[in-house]
DNA sequence: TTGTGTTTTATTGCCTCC
DNA sequence: GGAGGCAATAAAACACAA
């Protein structure tokens, strides 16, 4: 197994100047000095040196390599556990999996890069659903409003029309009664329910949810302190190796942090 | 086989924390 | 100031259709 992380890259090159494992170059070392000076090669002044097949026999070059199905398994695991390396267990997995301490980082550091874009990912369709449910709701009671309004106004005019030919003999006009024409009175319907803007639809979600509605949950994987269907998409969790807490929690209640990230991790998390 | 899109590995620069 | 984290990015490796 190959173990060590530099590699040599022809098209990276600076007119006839080709440089090896530009880590090592000015800048923050990538790997320290013992791992990496060994198996340094020289830099190469032209194509010749580039191409120099006894260089190869003897030394091959450390080309990009992916890693075994083993490793990443074993890495996957140890992810899964717990998503940040403390220097001990990195090194113990480095030894363990015969990558260099600097591999094992950046596999973390790029494994939590590609479980963030998918978080982000089913945040954005949970909030879709989620928003889509509100809006589904408010849209029906929308209809029953307007079905009752409607319904309102015909009593109305048929209660208007009964009491024209009942009080048609002169002199017997009865008094209104205040409540019951406030009540009846189509024009006043607005004073019971005021309209409600387009954009106050999300906000007034909570006032309109039913038993299918998006509820509140405490306790959804997320990446961000946010409003979470009650009955989640299947695919939420379905996702082994990224079984980690997601940050999306519910939007009005706060949130506790997730089981596998510790407390100087929350910025990545998403907590405050 | 080859062109192209996707995934994985690695680097760089900047930021924060101690 | 050093160590370690993240975002952005490069480039190799891989997958796959034509």
């Amino acid at each position: 197994m190959e173990s060590n992380s530099f590699f040599f890259d022809p098209s990276a090159s600076h007119g006839n100047m080709f440089f090896l494992n530009p880590a090592v170059q000015g800048g923050r070392s990538m790997m320290n000095m013992e791992e990496s000076s060994s198996k340094r090669r020289p830099f190469f002044c032209s194509h010749e040196d580039l191409y120099d097949d006894d260089y190869y026999d003897e030394q091959t070059p450390d080309k990009k390599r992916r890693l075994t199905t083993q490793q990443v398994h074993l890495l996957e695991k140890s992810f899964e556990t717990e998503n940040k390396l403390e220097p001990e267990r990195k090194t113990q997995l480095a030894k363990k999996l015969g990558l260099q301490p600097r591999q094992v980082a950046v596999w973390f550091q790029n494994r939590r890069a590609r479980w963030k874009t998918k978080q982000l990912e089913r945040d954005f369709h949970l909030l879709k659903s989620t928003y889509d449910q509100l809006l589904s709701n408010y849209d029906s009671i929308l209809k029953d409003n307007h079905l009752l309004r409607s319904e309102v106004t015909t009593l109305a005019e048929k209660l208007q029309a009964k009491e024209e030919t009942s009080n048609e003999p002169p002199g017997q006009v009865p008094e209104a009664n205040p409540h019951q024409q406030q009540q009846l009175d189509p024009v006043n319907m607005n004073q019971i329910e005021p309209p409600i803007k387009t954009e106050d639809r999300l906000s007034s979600g909570s006032t309109v949810l039913d038993e299918d509605a998006p509820q509140l949950l405490d306790c959804c994987d997320s990446y961000f302190p946010s409003i979470v269907p009650i009955h989640q998409p299947e695919e939420h969790n379905n996702n082994a190796s990224d079984n980690h807490q997601s940050c999306l929690v519910d939007v009005f209640v706060p949130t506790t942090s997730p089981p596998h990230c510790h407390s100087e991790s929350l910025g990545f998390w998403g907590w405050t």
